[in-house]
Parts: C-alpha cells; sequence; structure tokens
DNA sequence: GGCTACATTGACGTGCACGTCAACCCGGCC
DNA sequence: GGCCGGGTTGACGTGCACGTCAATGTAGCC
C-alpha cells in the first residue's frame, strides 16, 4: 500500500528518478545543464527533493507536448519566482499566449487524427474479419 | 475570391508548396527521401497533384504532433493500400492502438498544461495589475 | 583489502531533421 | 547571346537531445 505517497521529506538519487520516470541519468544531468534542474549535492553526488522530482515530471510532460527544453525552461523556470518589471510581465504574457495558441492547435490535430486512425482501424477490422471469412471458406 | 480551391487537376511546383506551408523546399525534398512523398516529373521538375500536397499536409500535422517522419509514414503510407496478410493486419492494428495510447495521453497534458497556463497568465495579470496600481501611487 | 554497485566529470559519438552552399540545367525575355 | 529566376543533385554543416565510454571516486559488505 502507500506505493507512491511523496513525503515532503523525502529525497531521491538520480538513479532512482531515472528508473521511476524511464529515463536514464544522462538526460536527468542533461536537463540539468540546460538550467532545468538544481538539485541539491551531498559532497559531490546529486539529491533531488520532491519539488526536484515535480519540474523533472513537468520537463517530461512539455517533452511529450514537442517542446524544446528552453521552451520547457522559459514556462518551468518562472514557477514561483517571476520576472518582476512590467516589461517582462508583457513579454511573458506574450509567451503564455503563443504557446496556448499552439496547445489548442494541437488539441484540433489530435481530436483529427484520433477520428482518423480509428476509421483506419474499422477499415483493418473488415479486412481482418474478411480474411478470416475466405479462410473458413478454404 | 475562390482562395484556395483545390481543382482536382491542379498541381504545384515545390515551391509553391513551400510558401504556403511556410516550409523550404528543402525540407520538402527531404520528405520524399524519407518516402513521405513521390511527386510526378516534369523532365527533373518535380510535379505535386493536389493529393501530395494533402499528404504534405497530414505530414506537417504528424510533425506538429510529434511524430518522427518514419512513423509519419507508416500512418501516411497505408492510406489505401495497406498490408493484406493477416499478420501485418495485426501489427498494424498494434500499431494504431500504439499511436492512440499516445494521442490519449498528450490530449490529457494539453488540457492540464492548458489549465496551468491559463493560471499562470492570471497571476502575471494580477501582478501587472498591482505593479500599474503602485505607479499610480507614486 | 578487495569486490560490487552506484556516483561523478569530461569528451566524443549519434540520429534526426533539416540548413547551406556549390555546381549545374533550363525556359523566358530583352 | 546574356541574364535572371526558378529547379536539380550532391555534399557537407548544424542544432538538439541525448548515448557511450573512459577515468575516477566512494560507500557498503564479506
Amino acid at each position: 500500500m502507500t506505493p507512491t505517497i511523496v513525503r515532503p521529506g523525502k529525497t531521491y538519487t538520480i538513479s532512482e528518478l531515472a528508473r521511476e520516470f524511464d529515463i536514464t541519468p544522462r538526460a536527468i544531468r542533461f536537463y540539468e545543464d540546460s538550467g532545468l534542474l538544481a538539485p541539491a549535492r551531498d559532497g559531490r553526488n546529486r539529491v533531488y527533493s520532491p519539488r526536484d522530482r515535480t519540474r523533472l515530471k513537468l520537463t517530461l510532460r512539455g517533452k511529450r507536448l514537442g517542446f524544446s527544453l528552453q521552451e520547457i525552461r522559459q514556462l518551468v523556470t518562472m514557477d514561483g519566482s517571476v520576472a518582476d518589471t512590467v516589461p517582462q510581465l508583457e513579454a511573458f504574457l506574450g509567451v503564455l499566449a503563443a504557446h496556448k495558441r499552439q496547445l489548442a492547435q494541437q488539441l484540433d490535430d489530435i481530436r483529427v487524427t484520433l477520428d482518423e486512425l480509428t476509421l483506419h482501424e474499422g477499415r483493418c477490422r473488415e479486412l481482418l474479419a474478411s480474411a478470416s471469412c475466405s479462410r473458413k471458406k478454404l
């Protein structure tokens, strides 16, 4: 029971996170080089907090949506301490709007594609049915 | 008027399509090398039919969804002449199911991300409001 | 002490999706 | 004929997101 309870004090090693999210430690270190993570250290070893884990999760979600690591950094880094000057805020609103437009487009693309896939699936099943039918005839 | 009527007999040059979809001719040729397109030829010059144009459109939609060109080829190539043996059909159904799962996941990712973006947007606007407010106070 | 398992930092290699550039051809026009 | 604007085929370069490998360290266990 309590399989994935994320106690606030818990920490993770790099390979624990790698296993959990089915990626390699190399990838995680690369995300750090890209400015997406900044784990604590125990000597030289990286120590990941639940907060770090969440950032990694967000990163992977961004990747699934096709964002570049740079874009993901833009969206994740200001989680908390955002820009503080007015032009920065306005620029950031622009970035947000652009991403929203892109996601809306993707949403539409996905709907259409899902419909088409379902259509293909149906035709495939028909072919399979007729194939097994003709086998029965033999 | 009649801005984008696609008469069945119409043909396109590579740069026409490039302009229309805002990509480079190089990209289109690369898609051909990848087996996604097979336009007719007038001498050495490529001649694209409305059908080719549609394939290109499908290709770009696949790209927006994060598919690799290889995956796109899998999904687009069998538009018409699919596999004909039973194992091929079954394998293809598996591919379709995998893609559907992935798209469903993406659909969910997008919904969540859109919600979060909207949230960020709200906080940004608040900050902007309070900023312009404090400017008024001065 | 030695073995194993996991961690670290470089440094170089790789696959994908093109970009870029050179050299060439070809139809139209002045 | 000369030039320009397109198109063509190589061939090499590039950016991203890692993979791979070597050399090294280090904590735990027998």
